[in-house]
DNA sequence: CTAGAATTTCAACAATTGTTGAAGACGTAA
DNA sequence: TTACGTCTTCAACAATTGTTGAAATTCTAG
């Protein structure tokens, strides 16, 4: 076990310095050189475990995707069962989403800090955007949409959608910890405190949801 | 005027070339020599007139900013003055955010959807999104945010900014225009539709911070 | 201990980067 | 025209980039 982890030791601190690095300074702006520095490794080893620049990107964002997936998707078939044969309640499928983020990893891994703040960078990367985030995490989300529906009676499949997209820029701006709302409020706010962050944005979220079943309500009752 | 537009020809092909690209690419993500190809012109123009790349990237975001900035405002202010000597209601505020996007520069100049785009990088960068936002757009959304909170009594300071912090999340996300909504809803949300995608924001931000106030009566009133 | 495989480093490559100074082209006013 | 200041290009710089092949080291099995 200790000789299978110093066998890999090298592997794992170049993807660790590379997940560190890329979140802060994004894919453009971080060298193979700052990575084998930050790693206390040669330039050349980064090449040989993960061949060319880009495919270590994707390395780094694999490492800890399917764990993740399978974190927020055991949250979420737990809400589902809790409440069964209802549908959850909207903020419980909410906090389903953001609960697994923090319980387990935050404090024990600050690896994990790090790689929410580069999913950050990829969610709202217009070059990487729409593919890279569709390849790792759509299944788990396809998931959660469809429970979030069955929450959201008679609500239209493009408002749910578009409030996905809320949900999904709040989280990505506060995972992105641009320290900008600790200004803005005269540090009221504190950008490094991710879960204080999510429990008021899980309560904003879930009233923008929730909304839309008094909207859609209205709506049938006029027709 | 006609000489004075020539005059300024090449310099303005250079911002909107860098506008462009780094909108698409980021900072590091984009060369002068890029930069110059598109603008159809020499490598050494974009340092004569902007020096080092740095002051060129800050001097696309400043020709833009305050513009927008005067726009955002006068919706601002005419929506405050229709509604005294009461508060306006929530939901007219975040449209006098969201509004002036749109109304006038949209489809009669491209250049400012990329100039949106660019601030969505700005925004979510954690190198400069706690800076140059900062910078450019403080004295501005510290008026809305005033103004904002004379449409919330009674919730907490935090509670504002938190939501404030959620709109320019799901905004941000937006404008990076990376088509994962898209994907994700099978072309029923258009992520280019960008007057569309706002309406539905609107009414998401503006239901997160109206729960604010029915929160905070239930807290009262349990006291 | 030894041979061979896996890992790591070293040295160097061609290409590209931001930047610069000198030379040329342009417009303008005398 | 001439002369001058502004704008633009040309050519080249030193530094840095991702990548590679060979050498050196470490690990592992027999």
């Amino acid at each position: 076990m200790a000789a299978e982890n110093k066998k890999q030791d090298k592997r794992e601190a170049i993807l660790n310095a590379a997940e560190n690095l890329f979140a802060k300074h994004g894919y453009d702006g971080v060298t193979l050189r700052a990575i084998a520095k930050e790693a206390g490794v040669d330039v050349a080893l980064a090449n040989y475990h993960f061949g060319p620049k880009r495919d270590l990107f994707d390395a780094v964002l694999l490492r800890r995707a399917q764990i993740l997936n399978s974190w927020r998707l055991e949250a979420l078939e737990a809400t589902v069962q809790k409440a069964a044969p209802n549908p959850p309640d909207v903020k419980d499928i909410i906090r389903a989403y953001f609960e697994p983020l923090f319980k387990r990893s935050q404090v024990q891994e600050p690896g994990w800090k790090s790689y929410y703040a580069l999913i950050a960078y990829v969610n709202s990367s217009p070059e990487w955007g729409g593919t890279l985030m569709t390849q790792f995490f759509d299944p788990m989300i396809h998931r959660f949409l469809a429970v979030l529906k069955t929450a959201l009676p008679g609500v239209p499949d493009k408002s749910v959608y578009w409030g996905y997209h809320c949900l999904s820029g709040a989280l990505t701006l506060a995972f992105a910890q641009t320290g900008r709302i600790d200004h803005l409020s005269n540090d009221l706010c504190k950008s490094d405190d991710l879960p204080d962050a999510c429990d008021y944005i899980v309560d904003f979220v879930a009233a923008g949801f929730s909304d839309m079943i008094a909207a859609s309500e209205k709506e049938t009752a006029t027709l």
